[in-house]
Formats: structure tokens, C-alpha cells, sequence
DNA sequence: ATTTGTTGTGTAAACGCTTTCATAACAGGG
DNA sequence: CCCTGTTATGAAAGCGTTTACACAACAAAT
């Protein structure tokens, strides 16, 4: 393929004119620019991108935006998910050569900054577009519908479906899936994954919803088991699936043999409660999301994306 | 951030050592490897993508695999949707150092290739696993559930979601769904989309089933437009639109005043018949399946996922 | 007429890797 | 003891860009 050489020997100019035109950089005469982009066009040139990285010597100024709520949340254990996410970030900023600057979403000053990584489902469409008229943002384990930002997430959808899928092959039929609020796009994505693997099989989805932040959990599983029959409950998030696991524990039900309890996330808490469960890559999730904003700011284009990591299922012995 | 000389300095090797380690390739013996690989854990080194890929001199054979049914399609006009695709990897194959060659679904000879490009949705998750014996795989406009298998569609759901929410915005009610197959992973992610926003905004989803390929559309349409008001038709892809476009119109309904008629995926009849429609990023499908190909060939790890690319409402006048 | 600033262009040095080639040490076979 | 093959390592040449720096031409200001 055409490199810059080829552009510039076909120009009759030097490469670091080429450079300078399809960068739109320094002194150029309108002469030249007609004569390289019409070598450009002649050859078919697309500028490598791993060479430009490689040769970009720019700084970037990151933001590393968070909420109140996960600034909180990262002192105690239960934030691990998004610790895990900014290591990755803070692991290659250099690698992108970012200077990444912790900011409190709506309560710091956006300006200065070529973009911003929004880490964690807060941000509201607003929020979102505020920072956007400041420099190019991606949004990490959030999305929004219909607003067209770049963002990172878990697919949810994907990894409950194949869950539900193993259980009812090795025979299982009593599958409920406990939910939290559908407003959040994860929930959301996770349940959908959890009904249509349910109606594909011909069964009957069972869902309840529980406010995992506002509510007991006593209220909403006691009704799940005087209800029907239930050998797995598939939970939203880690969270919930470990209260339900130590609730169920002190009525005296025998996990795995009889219930299987299942979460989402993999948090730390998980492995020490041997909570089966779906890993998120938090780690990659920082580090595609880091990845994709140095993409935008270098920013020859690309249409935006919505990226979906794949879950890997953990067995552990809450489930058969 | 470290950099491999960082590496070979703390070391005491040479940086092709370090490299030969890091790849696992070539004689290297054994107290080495040990002194390199703690080297790296020390600094916390990562080696930098760009730069290997704009090093690394490696040829990949990768196959193109299309189904009989496209191969047919890429003949006539209705295949210009998959030949834009097919352009945009010619495009880059030399970028990427692939030699690329066309392989027919199923009924040709996969080994020798490194990786495939499975383009469109006719594989089965039987066929993508075959396939994946012999080299790496990447779906291109495909995706099918619980298999982790690296994929580029584009976010119908997002598409379809705020094409309603921009009727809704305007006062718009009597919206109505026109869907192909639902086991068609593509189809199914529309109507999601449409059924999610209507129930937003607290409005009843009405939606029709139609199989393009073996039904009249005459009977549907005459029932969708019997049971009720329609304001605003949106159709699973362009061709079920343009069909229904000509229909509505030898009825002697006013486009758009009497109804609006909306499509998908931008084909080129899209626009000779005025066609509104969410446009899909053809080239750009292509050409990030090619580039996923590659990181997965040159593989240094990374979990797999699938990638939506948003799409682009198109208005032309075949809607208000 | 000299200085200073603006505009346009080229040369060459990075960027951080991979890979080819050269070299050396050492084994075993003749 | 020489030859050959195997194992182990390093030096250095790229890969295709960007960019710092040098230089030249010319205009405007002194």
C-alpha cells in the first residue's frame, strides 16, 4: 500500500509536507496542498495509524470523571469494580501520552481539558453533552440511548443469556431473575438477556424487581419462594446476588443443592462468598475505553461505537 | 512509561532479547527469560501496540467468507450494502499486511488462512466454531448469542430508539413497527429499540411480522393500516420500506403527509426512491472488522466483544 | 540599508518495537 | 583437531509517521 513516500515523491514535495497537509498543520501554500491531496487521491493513501501514534509526540490532558457516589463507593470494597477500571487507565496514560486529572462530575471545571473518560452510570444525557462541548468523551460501563457518545460497557445481555442457556440445557426450569431498577441501562440489558434466553427455550421469564440501594431484600425474596419453585436465581450484580445468598442461608436453605445463586460483576466479595458469577474485564474496560478517547483526540475520524466486553461465567459453589 | 529499554538496561540484556521473551520466540535460555520476565513485573511494562504493529513485517492470509445467498446479492443491487463492506477490507488489507482471498460459506477449504472475516448473517454458530478451529474469527453485521466471538453490527437498537423519540418529541403517536424475522439477530435489535422508546413514553408498541424474502407485502400492510391510525411506518430495512413505499402509494396515500415511511441501512435504491432511513456505517463495519482481525493475529490478548456502531438518521422526504 | 517577522519547505531525528544478520560458545562426529 | 550444527546473544536496520530545527524567500518596519 501507498505510504507518505510514495504521496510525496508523486507531489514532488517532501514528506514532511505531506505531513503537514493532511494534518492541516504549519505553512502550507495553497499550491502544494492542491498538488499532495490530489497525489493522495490519485494513490489511494491511507496514513497508517499505528505510525502516527507511534510518532505523535502530544500530550493529552485527560479528565478521569467520577461521581460523588463512586468517589465513595472506591474507599470502601464495593467500589473495587471501578479501582480496577482506573488502574487500567492510570497503567497506560503514558502509553497514550495522557496526563489524566481526577474531576467530580457537574461539581469541577471541565475547561483545559482535550477529553473526558465518564467512568460509572451517573452522568445524565446533559451531563453528558456539557462535557462534550469541552473535548471528546467516552463513557465507561454506561450508555445512553440515542446520544451518540462513544462508550465501553459489559454485555449484560449477552453473558445472562448464555447462563440461562447452560442451566436449561443441563435441565433446569425454574430460573427467576432478580432485578434491579430497569432504568439502568446495565439492569436493563442483563434482564433482556435473561427473557429472551427464557422465551427461546420456551419458558416462562420470572422476574422481580428490587431496589438494591433503597429497599430490604427480606420483602421481595421472601414472595420469590412462597410463590414457586426456584433452582436458580439469576441476580442483577454481585450485590445482590450475596444478599440474597446469606438470606437464603439463614432460613436454612442449602446452597447449591437447593437453589444455585448466581451474580454479575465479579466484585472481590464474590470470590470470598464463592458466589458464581459473570466477570466484567474491568481492566479492559479502562483500557479499550482509554484506547478509544486517544483514537477521538488524535481524531481522524471513525464513526462512534457502542463496545460490548463479552462476561466470562465463574463457577464457584453457589450454583450446581 | 517504561519503555523496552527500560527493559533490557534493568535486565542487562539487549532489547532483542527482551523482545525474543516477550514473544516467546527464538533461543533464549532459561535464567534469562527469568531475569527479563521480573524486569517486566518490576517496571510494569507494556509493551505499546502501535509500535509493534508498525514493526512487526508479518504477512496474514485472511479469508472472506460469504455466504451463496450475498455472493448472489453482491450481483445484483441489493448487495451493494455487503460490497461496501468488501471494499473497505480490500482497502486496508495492505495496511494491515493481509493478503485477503474470497472463501464461500461451508463448501470451501478453510485451512491455510490465519483468519476469516465472516461477512453477513447466514453462518451458523456451528459454522463461526468451525471456522474457529482454523484460524481467528471476526462476524461482520452478525452476532449470535453466548458464543464470545468477536463481532461488528451496527446499533440498530440506538437507531430505531431515537428515530421514535424524535416522532414522539413532535408530537407523533400512532408509530408502527414493520419487522422481519425476529431470529434474525439484526431484526430483533431494531424492535427492541422501537418497542423500548414507545414504552418510554408511555406509548402502546404496535408491531407487524413480515418475512421479506417468501411473503407478498400486500396482506400485511392491508392489515397494519385496517386496524388503525398510522402516522409514522418504520420498517425493519429498506427493502420491507421501499416495498411498502410503492404499495402505500398505489393506494393513493400522500408520502409523507399521510403517513411516513422509515427504512434501514441506507441502501442505494434508499435514496433514488427518496427514502428516509438510519444509515448504517458500511465501509467503517469493514474496515474495524479488519482492524479487530488483525489485533486478534497479532494477538497479544485482549477479550473479545461485540461492536455496535451507531447509526445516522437520514431524513429524505419520504417522512416528515 | 538593515532588521524583523511571516510564510513555505526540506532534512533528519525521534517514536518503540521486530527481525535479520553476525558472532560466539559449545556440543558431538569424523 | 577440524568441521558442523545447535543454542544464545547483541548490533543495527527498518516500519511509516510527526515534529524540531534549519534555511530561504520575501515583505514590512525601522
Amino acid at each position: 500500500m501507498a505510504s507518505i513516500d510514495d504521496v510525496a515523491r508523486l507531489a514532488g514535495v517532501s514528506i514532511a509536507t505531506v505531513s503537514r497537509v493532511l494534518n492541516n498543520r504549519g505553512y502550507v501554500s495553497e499550491k502544494t496542498k492542491l498538488k499532495v491531496w490530489k497525489a493522495v487521491r490519485e494513490l489511494g493513501y491511507k496514513p497508517q495509524k499505528s505510525a502516527r501514534t507511534l510518532a505523535s509526540r502530544r500530550l493529552f490532558k485527560v479528565a478521569l470523571v467520577i461521581s460523588d457516589r463512586i468517589k465513595k463507593l472506591l474507599k470502601n470494597e464495593t467500589g473495587n469494580f471501578y479501582a480496577i477500571v482506573l488502574q487500567a487507565i492510570k497503567d497506560v496514560e503514558s502509553s497514550f501520552r495522557f496526563s489524566t486529572a481526577p474531576l467530580i462530575l457537574e461539581s469541577s471545571d471541565p475547561k483545559g481539558f482535550d477529553g473526558f473518560l465518564l467512568i460509572g452510570s451517573d452522568a445524565t444525557a446533559e451531563q453528558v453533552m456539557f462535557y462534550r462541548k469541552y473535548g471528546k468523551v467516552v463513557l465507561v460501563d454506561h450508555y445512553i440511548d440515542g446520544l451518540g457518545i462513544d462508550c465501553v460497557v459489559s454485555d449484560g445481555y449477552d453473558g445472562v443469556y448464555k447462563v440461562v442457556q447452560d442451566f436449561v440445557q443441563r435441565g433446569f426450569e425454574n430460573i427467576v431473575h432478580l432485578h434491579g431498577p430497569l432504568r439502568f441501562y446495565g439492569f436493563k440489558d442483563r434482564y433482556r438477556g435473561y427473557t429472551e434466553a427464557m422465551q427461546r427455550n420456551g419458558l416462562l421469564p420470572v422476574c422481580y424487581e428490587y431496589d438494591d440501594l433503597h429497599e430490604e431484600i427480606t420483602p421481595v425474596l421472601k414472595k420469590i419462594f412462597r410463590d414457586k419453585k426456584v433452582q436458580v436465581l439469576i441476580c442483577s450484580n454481585d450485590i445482590i446476588a450475596i444478599r440474597a445468598l446469606k438470606e437464603l442461608k439463614s432460613w436454612g436453605y442449602r446452597i447449591p443443592e437447593d437453589v444455585s445463586v448466581i451474580g454479575f460483576d465479579d466484585i472481590p466479595q464474590a470470590e470470598r462468598e464463592s458466589l458464581s458469577t459473570l466477570r466484567v474485564q474491568k481492566y479492559e474496560m479502562g483500557l479499550i475505553a482509554a484506547e478509544r478517547l486517544y483514537e477521538l483526540l488524535i481524531g481522524h475520524g471513525h464513526h462512534p461505537y457502542r463496545m460490548c466486553l463479552y462476561t466470562d461465567f465463574v463457577k464457584r459453589s453457589s450454583s450446581l
